[in-house]
DNA sequence: TAATAATTTTAGTTAAGGCAAAAAATTTTT
DNA sequence: AAAAATTTTTTGCCTTAACTAAAATTATTA
């Protein structure tokens, strides 16, 4: 347990250390610089479903770490290494997302929704590997697994192989042995 | 992004709605208990390295949610309802751990890591179907994808079809098309 | 231009959680 | 039983982060 490095109390990306609340407006920043070239304090109220002042001390709170250009009643843009933060972010988002979508079978909306808590979370270490993960998975030619509503995850090879079969007979069904395991060291 | 439920500004699981530290707690309680029969505040404070007056404060917390037994001085208990939520907490661990190790192939430690990372912000739908994905993964007889920290993830079972091949030269080496996408709905 | 509307900032509040040092209670030793 | 050592609780203060209300600023409209 509790491996988040605290500061003062609260929850910080292991690897970027902004807090999750600070990653939510870079990425929030980021989609809207996207889409109409900067931001201003109401597109973030708007997308993060905040109050005006919260904006302003987050602004005030990125612009003191150098993440963004920001004067008062001024648009708002990113910085090259708040950019950089953002993609990160952005990129733990799409990541997740996908994973969740495409590897476990989630409608769209619920993975997006996934992904949003998820996203600050995650290392870097398993962002990579879970990347690696959803391409082999996507691109294997031996691999077809699917998630059914009624049968659960199949192989839709079945037919394409001999004596094995890997239907909502064999597969998915058992008893997995997910064992609480040891306490779990420190760290 | 945000879509996890605020509390004065804290991050809190969105099924059982306690935050994050205190299901840190619970959890380390639930071990101890395991152990030993009741936790001390000393234990809670070899387990999740934090000062004596952090364990108080929230053992006042999870008392007043009526999640532990706890007086002055006295040793600590998890109540009916405690206990049903650090088995919650646990299992979640479990699940993010079985699935970082056996599916990603990811060290014990790093899984373990990992589970402590995102065991807070997953959630129930999503759990579901990770257990699902992790059984279906090492039930079904048709897949064999193993990781290989030169190769990357292979199919071990190459050997045994047709035309096909499903080793390094073809699997997991492409650009995968992990699109940022849509500005992601609010919530 | 003046009045009105919208936006931003300031200031103060609440809440969770953490730390350090001092005080109190409990155990262990002598 | 008294002293020493350990454990636990109190107290006081810090940080992040969100909220409200009021003041200030900018933008629009008459």
């Amino acid at each position: 347990m509790r491996v988040i490095i605290e500061a003062g109390g609260l929850i910080v990306n292991p690897d970027t250390r902004i807090s999750a609340s600070l990653e939510d407006y870079l990425e929030a920043i980021y989609h809207t610089e996207n889409a109409k070239g900067a931001a201003r304090a109401k597109d973030l109220v708007q997308a993060l479903g905040v109050q005006n002042s919260s904006v302003t001390q987050a602004l005030r709170a990125l612009s003191e770490r150098e993440l963004v250009n920001y004067a008062p009643y001024d648009v708002v843009t990113l910085t090259e290494s708040g950019r950089a933060v953002a993609r990160d972010v952005v990129k733990r988002h799409t990541t997740m997302k996908a994973f969740l979508s495409r590897v476990l079978g989630l409608p769209e909306d619920v993975a997006d929704e996934g992904a949003c808590r998820m996203e600050h979370s995650i290392s870097n270490v398993i962002l990579d590997r879970m990347v690696k993960f959803v391409e082999y998975f996507e691109q294997c030619p031996l691999n077809d697994v699917q998630w059914d509503d009624e049968a659960g995850f199949f192989c839709g090879r079945d037919d394409e192989h001999d004596g094995r079969t890997c239907g909502r007979d064999t597969c998915g069904a058992g008893g997995l042995d997910l064992k609480p395991g040891p306490p779990a060291e420190e760290t």
